[in-house]
Order: structure tokens, then sequence, then C-alpha cells
DNA sequence: CACAAATAGCACTATATTCGTACTGTTTTA
DNA sequence: TAAAACAGTACGAATATAGTGCTATTTGTG
């Protein structure tokens, strides 16, 4: 169904969540608030610090947060973080694989416009359009936005 | 990767090929010259049969061909014949499942406009864009386009 | 009229991918 | 120095997908 797969949307969704949140938030906090399981919301998050997604704080008072604010991360990077390159066939041109068939099918690079469009597409949507909060998130009432403006650091009142 | 499954890429070349050939096709013959295994051939063209993408002759002299002119047919039908409505998320409108976590997660309704998107972007690419003879099928050399401009209608010559 | 060629429909199996978990190591701060 | 949190690797199980096989039905040809 030219579906992403579960993790790619526990990405999004984590990552959502820390948009929300705003400074560090533990793994296991945002596993508590998004639903997910707390081992797969650890896995993604290492994966989005080695990409440069998010950033790591260790130690003690330790957690995630965004490496740039909402409005410059967008939905191609975070797909692409997690499940490589976008590519809805194995001809296209960045894909990881090469097409057994490509020098007989009978589409030659045909692929690669429709590719480009939905590439297109998913980086024209950054996380704060995933997240504006026309619609916030049920059941975790947060204070006006105006309230929250802390700076990344304070750390998430767990 | 926002990737199709093997079985839609399969039913495009199979339609692309054709679109290409004209008039009817054995399931057979399609599979030779795809390259495609021969049973998986003939299961998509059941299916594709099934949706109207395809009109069926039995008997004898039967096979396949398209149902419509190639520019009357897009890349969101063919893979919503195949794959079910186009989704990239359990909770887009048109999902065939659920979304158990719709009612706390972040992102109410925001993949919406992604799919939307999405799915524009497919419906606006035909069968006939896919196939455009500039890099004709390679081993496979047919007649010139002069030649095989019959209109639409005459084609499955049924 | 009988046979052969082709699709229709169903059910089954094996494979591959993906998801989730567990465990061990490293860093940092109270 | 101990506890809390991240880092990395490896593994097992569930799921979805791909492919196969068989039988029935239709239809043209000799």
């Amino acid at each position: 169904m030219v579906r992403l797969n579960k993790l790619t949307d526990y990405a999004v969704v984590i990552l959502a969540e820390m948009a929300q949140a705003g400074g560090v938030t533990t793994a296991s906090a945002l596993a508590a608030r998004t639903g997910i399981p707390g081992p797969t919301v650890a896995k993604l998050l290492k994966i989005l610090a080695q990409r440069g997604l998010t950033l790591a704080l260790r130690g003690r008072a330790g957690g995630y947060g965004l490496s740039r604010a909402p409005t410059a991360i967008n939905v191609a990077e975070i797909i692409e973080a997690i499940e490589g390159p976008v590519a809805v066939a194995a001809c296209v041109e960045g894909a990881l694989e090469n097409c057994e068939f490509e020098p007989v099918c009978a589409m030659n690079g045909h692929w690669n416009r429709v590719n480009e469009v939905i590439r297109r597409a998913l980086t024209g949507v950054t996380l704060a359009d995933m997240v504006d909060a026309e619609t916030p998130a049920f059941g975790f009432p947060r204070p006006p936005a105006k309230g929250r403006e802390r700076g990344l650091g304070e750390t998430p009142a767990i």
C-alpha cells in the first residue's frame, strides 16, 4: 500500500512528541507518552541520533532532544534515516539495490519521475506541520505554547 | 523505503508490456517477455481482470488485453488493484485498518495530507507515461509507432 | 463431437522481512 | 562510587509476501 513500515511511523510519532515537549526527554518518558514499547523507542532514538536528527545527552540527567527546530526537519529526512533512500522500486536512482530485469524492462527509468514527485512531496512536509497544534495530542494536555518556552536543557518534568 | 511490493511492481511491468504489444496476449507470452515467473503473471492477470483493468478472453485463442487506452490507466489504479488503497499509515482515511494509538497520537490526521499528495502524484502518471517509447524495451523490437496506431477500442480484437 | 488451449478460482507452503527483546558496555553526574 | 542514561550488537519470533499446484470452466479447431 505504498506503506511506511511501522518503525518509520513510530519514529515520526516520537519526533513529533519531542517537538511538542521541547527540551530534553528520556527514552522511557517518550515510550510512556506515545504507547510505543520502550526498547523500540530506545532503538529508534539511537538511530535518529546517529543520523543527526536528535542530540543525545548521556549521564544521569541525560536524554534526547531535537537537533534542529521542528520547522527545519522534514518527513523525507526521517524516513530516510530509518529506511534508507526513498525508492518505490529497485531500479530508481539512489536505490540501494539493482533490478535484475533492468536491461529488459519496458519502463527503463520511468519510475524515477514517480519517485521524484513522491520524494518532493515528503520533503515539503516538516515535523512542525505534523504537530501543528490545531488538534493537540489527546490525553497529554499541556500549557499554551507561550508557557513552555524554555530553552533546551531545562529537562522534562518526568 | 516507501516501497511498492514486488507484485505491484510486476503488475505495472506486465501492463506496460501489454500496452506496448497491444491487442490480446497470453499470460505465458507475457511471462516470457518480461522474465517474470509464469504462475505469478497468471495470478496477477486474474486480479487485474477482476478489477477491470484488463479484459480476459477465454478459450482457445484467448488471452488478456487492456480494458482501456494506456493514457486512461493511471499508476494509482494499478497499485490499488493489487495492494488496496494507497495509505502510508494505518490512520489515514480510506485505509483498511485502524490505528490503535489514534486517540493518543500526536499527529491526529496529519498523515492524511501527506497521503493525499502522494496519491495525487500517482494518479497523475499514466501507463502511457511509463512506456513512452523514447527508450523502447530492449530485446523486443517492434514496428514503428505509426504502425500500431489504432484507436482504443479497436484494441483487444475480441 | 471430442480435444486442446487458455483463463478462473482456490488453497497451500516456503521464504524473507520486520518487529521487538535481551544483554553487555560506556559515559556522566549526584 | 553508584546510579541513571545512552551505545551497540545479536537474536528469536511473528508476520507478510511470493510463488506453486491443482481442478474447474470456457471456447475455438479439427
